[in-house]
DNA sequence: CTGATATAGTTAGCAAGGCTAATTAAAATG
DNA sequence: CATTTTAATTAGCCTTGCTAACTATATCAG
């Protein structure tokens, strides 16, 4: 190991804590039987309402044609809707359906309830540290000059 | 939305900083030119030290046949040794090469360089908040009954 | 000691999800 | 109204997951 700053040492620890609470709950969100990718864009129709492929594309930070591809899945089990945009007939109008809408509710529960269960081993105290710490870290990333 | 308890709200709240956090470094590391997984799994290897394939697919939690092809790419590119065990043919010796361990001190730099610049942003006090939280966060998640 | 079984790793082949380049169709612009 | 820009798709590549089937070696039971 070559020697870290203090804050180094954090930055390599929240890192590290990151990926590890995502692989655990990652096992969660496979009982919903879609595919992550799949899961996460329909996530952002449900709870973000109809847009067009390409701000599906930019709100995930993936291109255009990986969007396509995703969003042809979707459709293809009715998760979404895929219409034309009567403004602009190049566009597409994308929405969750109301199964699609269910299914990734249910999904959502599990996630959550699972988050929740370990989460609820600790004290209040330590949960509040938490809380301040995610405050603190969407300050840190947030988009600067 | 429906209805979320605190603790919910919370933990989804948790998993979605955790999510974006990652997104973030990500970019970081493909600049190192080593996809993902690989990436990863050098990793292991440069900090766990030489190991069978079996324990370094145990280790990254996906397959042997995922694993082969992994260490494949590594092996190609001269960032790792394969060799056979002495003392269990059937088995390999998996250990990263000077050039692997270099090259994976490289990325580690950047990444925890980036995250720790975003970090240096913030107050003391602040800092401290995270370093309460990830314990916290460890202790939550850690293997139970 | 030897035949059966177990184990380590690889190969083959499938699916998902990332990308760029090229295409199509519609809209906007000069 | 011809040109350029934009939205989306198609084609084709790579990486990374998986299971099933195979090879080679080790272990164990009789």
């Amino acid at each position: 190991m070559s020697k870290l700053t203090k804050i180094e040492e954090l930055a390599d620890r929240l890192h590290s804590t990151a990926i590890h609470l995502l692989r655990q709950v990652r096992v969660q969100d496979a009982a919903s039987g879609l595919a992550p990718a799949r899961l996460s864009a329909l996530s952002v129709l449900v709870f973000g309402g109809a847009m067009s492929l390409n701000e599906l594309a930019r709100t995930e930070q993936v291109r255009p044609p990986t969007m396509s591809r995703i969003v042809d899945a979707l459709e293809s089990e009715g998760l979404i809707r895929r219409t034309v945009n009567r403004q602009d007939r190049r566009a597409v109008v994308l929405e969750a359906t109301k199964k699609g809408t269910a299914i990734l509710w249910q999904g959502r529960k599990r996630r959550v309830k699972f988050l929740a269960k370990h989460l609820s081993r600790l004290t209040e105290e330590e949960r509040k540290k938490i809380e301040d710490a995610i405050k603190a870290i969407q300050k840190a990333m947030a988009r600067q000059s």
